[in-house]
Parts: structure tokens; sequence; C-alpha cells
DNA sequence: GCCTCATATGTCGGCTCTGACATATATTTT
DNA sequence: AAAATATATGTCAGAGCCGACATATGAGGC
């Protein structure tokens, strides 16, 4: 993670819960954060390698454009229940997003 | 995940969207619920290690009894979100996670 | 049996996330 | 450089999840 990055989504709306950290996050929010990162990387990966557009995912998945393209910036609206289950539709087996997240 | 463990979670509350399926789930459904039932398997442990009851640990994560053990039953209104949440409320890192997701 | 503590189940008002839509901004193609 | 296509951003009504509470069931000692 780094601090450019952390200040992007903290631009984009991530709000803090605690103090004296570098962004205001806790420790638990950066992991929180970061490991939402990891999934949308996964997700970003996947589709690259199909070659399909985002509204083509958003068919294939029952979503919209807009909200893949929120999912693929880690927007703070999007839950990880959301980018598991895409994960999901789009092949990763829970190993894979297993091994993505430890990563 | 065996026949007996789906149906127990069947019958709780968990709905199919597809069809010829052992118990009407897809894979991708099934592959949802296994995740999640890992992660509450993880928290589950968790707890134990630290000997506390669920009504200590949902002070812990600012939280209540009844939801922690919906948590640690699979309960389908519990979010993978709130899981990762609770689980990193408790000492988990992301590479712990992602291990208990890939085993 | 009763009492105590732990876990499970059901319900509910409030809050968050969702798909959908509109629209703006890149990017590619012609 | 205009048209076409792709991605980004903002908004909203409805769906789903949240903590909280009440209550039930279980496990243990007395």
């Amino acid at each position: 993670m780094t601090s450019a990055r952390m200040a992007k989504l903290k631009a984009k709306g991530w709000r803090s819960g605690s103090a004296a950290e570098f962004l205001g996050l806790s420790p638990e929010e950066s992991y929180f954060i970061e490991l939402k990162l990891k999934l949308s990387d996964e997700l970003k990966k996947r589709r690259a390698k199909r070659n399909i557009s985002q509204h083509q995912l958003a068919q294939l998945i029952g979503s919209s454009q807009s909200r893949v393209a929120k999912m693929e910036r880690g927007d703070a609206s999007v839950s990880i229940d959301l980018l598991v289950k895409s994960l999901l539709a789009v092949g990763a087996k829970p190993k894979d997003l297993g091994r993505s997240i430890a990563a």
C-alpha cells in the first residue's frame, strides 16, 4: 500500500474512525482497504485476460457498468461480498481468492 | 463441503438461484458459502484461543452476542465484510485470511 | 428440580449497498 | 476531428445487513 494510493482512496470517500496514523486510518481499517484492493486488482486482471468490456462483465454478473467501474476502482460503496461474488462468477476458485489475498 | 452441512445451511434460509444441482445451488453459490464458512470457522477458532464468550467478543468488535452467534453459524444474514472486519479486529492479518480461504 | 451462564433464534428500525440511470470524460477508430 | 466505444462519477429508490433486544435452548453445578 503506497501513501499515494491511500490518499487517493481517502479523497474518494474513505473515512477514518481512529487517530494517530498517517491518514487517520487504524491498522484494521488499512488492512480492510488493502484487502479490497487486492480483490479489485484480481477482478481487473481477470477481465483483461478475457478481453471484455466493463459492460460485458456487468451483464455476465448481473450488474451494471457503473458498478463494475466502482468495483475496479476500489470505491467505498462496494462490498467485499460483491467483489467475491463477481470473482467467482468469472471463474475464480476459493483457492485463487485465498492466494490473491495472502499475496 | 459435506452434503449434510449444505443441507443444514439450506434449511436456515439459504436460497438458490439456479437449478440442476444437489441442493439447487450453483457452483458459484456453493463456493461463496464455503468461503464464508471458512471465515466463520477461523473466527470460532480465534475466539476459542482467547477463551472469551460471544458476548465479550461482541463488545470487542462493537457488535452484539446474537450477531456473533450468527457469524459463527454462517447465517445468511451475515456479510463477508463483517466477518473480515471481525477477524481483523481480533488480530488476524490479511495473510492469515488468505491462508484460511485457500486452505 | 432450580439457578447461572453461554449460545441460538426471531424480529425490527435504521443505515448501507445495490442495480439502474444519466452524464461526463477518456480512448480508439474511421 | 468527429464518431464510436470504453470507463468514470453522481444520484436514487429499493433491497439487504446492521446492532439491539427479547426470548428460547443448552450445559453445568447445586
